[in-house]
DNA sequence: GCGTATTTCTACAGTCTGTAGAAATCTAAC
DNA sequence: GTTAGATTTCTACAGACTGTAGAAATACGC
């Protein structure tokens, strides 16, 4: 696993939207029309070919990131895990590579706001 | 921040080993001379230009991870900060750019060992 | 001042990502 | 069954990042 580029990971976040298999296309629209920008994220609606989104799904498909449905015609892509999932993998990957996972951990729950931290002593305690 | 490279990896881990600060022809030697490997890793022991570690050291240097003291004729090297902040920080930053974090959490907590998930939970209930 | 150690500049190859045209392939309609 | 249009695969290239290091500049000790 790597870090994605910032159209993979465009890609991917639409996928983790939309549960459902969708084409190449349907995800051209959706990176290049995307009307509502909720103020703040960076502003798409950039001409994009559909070679290219088709690109980027075989190699998040060869990342194993992406399955793709190869029967019906326009093939159609999804997200093999949720974004949950893959965070939280990632997340782990960094904190493997640690020798002192411990000391890390005291560091990072330190950062998590309150909320989180109840959270994460529930799910702490009935585990 | 980013993920760095193997080279670079390399560099940090000998840097967060030595607090004290060390120069780039140490540095060199403990990368190619290393002879104890604990069996599993990659087992190093390839010649190393100086140039090239101070390549990376000026690298790390820009990326805000590396300090360097300049005052004293061979430059001494340290890391900014520990690792275990460092890969808080990353572990934070992979976090970060979930909109559903507490998921994301939630999975991570389930692979947590048992002797860290007591650790947590110690952390999680004087804060 | 000079030689040697050290640092900085410059360079290049390999990989990864964004980008897309050309070429191949498929499907529906005729 | 042939053809046109849609779809997919191949091939290509530029730009960033990393590993790698020689050349050139610089500093320090004698």
């Amino acid at each position: 696993m790597a870090t994605l580029g910032e159209l993979e990971r465009a890609v991917m976040d639409l996928l983790w939207e939309h549960p459902e298999a969708i084409s190449a296309n349907t995800l051209r629209d959706f990176l290049t029309q995307r009307p509502s920008n909720t103020a703040g994220g960076g502003s798409d609606s950039k001409e994009l070919a559909v070679t290219t989104v088709l690109t980027v799904l075989s190699r998040l498909e060869k990342k194993g990131l992406v399955q793709r449905e190869r029967d019906i015609r326009p093939h159609r892509y999804r997200a093999v895990t949720s974004r949950a999932e893959h965070t939280a993998e990632l997340m782990l990957e960094v904190l493997g590579s640690a020798p002192d996972r411990e000391a890390v951990l005291a560091r990072f729950i330190g950062t998590v706001s309150d909320g989180e931290a109840a959270t994460l002593r529930k799910l702490l305690s009935h585990g």
